[in-house]
DNA sequence: AAATATACTTTGCAATACAAGGTACTGAAA
DNA sequence: TTTCAGTACCTTGTATTGCAAAGTATATTT
């Protein structure tokens, strides 16, 4: 058993969370969804990424638009629809279900949440 | 996609994360896990607990002992090994850097973290 | 003895993160 | 023109894991 894989597991299901919180913003194609994670702090690869937006896209919570770019092929510029918006309210609270029953959990833990 | 299944997927290696935090405050048997989850609000089935337990048993990170039971068969009392809690304390930085990664992305989000 | 309750276990399936490798388009250098 | 490098998108195979469902074993009650 190492950390790893436990922070792998830790991380599904949080990713498509992260996904849709993210392009909430406003549309972004799959690098710039890598890099924003890796901004905070969520290390995703292509092959996880590029599945996961096809699956959301067919399940009708994403939408996609190709978009030109100055440098290189074509883009596609990925959006929440609108049940796309709604699924992520329903995610919102299983999220905040969580967090409470881990702090619920956590009593008598002495480990702070670090802010950085 | 439906919600019961993204809230599933939300769990995986939440779970984990969530017994050793329960037995780190003392034993258990799984019947007493299942019950002390329920309360956190976090529900799990048998199916899904006993080949938990018995993963992180042969991972060493917990140990048992059958102890009789007034009303009914023995029971198989849990425990933390020493590597289990040193293992709980890389989930709690996890744990950490997943709730902070959450918090980044929802900025913008007008959704507040429910405290029941 | 039979029935009931409690506790532990196993099998099979579906979902998903990831590594690794592949395809396609663009523009610049040789 | 051809070649190369960069960017972007896609696919395949594997391991892990939550869960439903069915099974086994022990103890108590009827």
């Amino acid at each position: 058993m190492n950390t790893e894989n436990a922070k792998s597991q830790m991380r599904k299901g949080m990713l498509e969370y992260c996904i849709l919180l993210l392009l909430h913003k406003g549309p972004a194609y799959a690098s710039d969804i890598i890099q924003q994670l890796k901004e905070a702090q969520l290390i995703v690869v292509e092959g996880t990424l590029y599945p996961l937006l096809t699956r959301l896209k067919n399940d009708r919570l994403l939408k996609y638009e190709w978009q030109e770019s100055t440098q290189g092929p074509p883009r596609k510029y990925y959006a929440l629809t609108l049940d796309g918006e709604e699924f992520l309210r329903h995610l919102d609270s299983a999220w905040n279900e969580l967090t409470n029953t881990v702090s619920i959990l956590r009593n008598g833990i002495a480990t702070e949440p670090t802010l950085s």
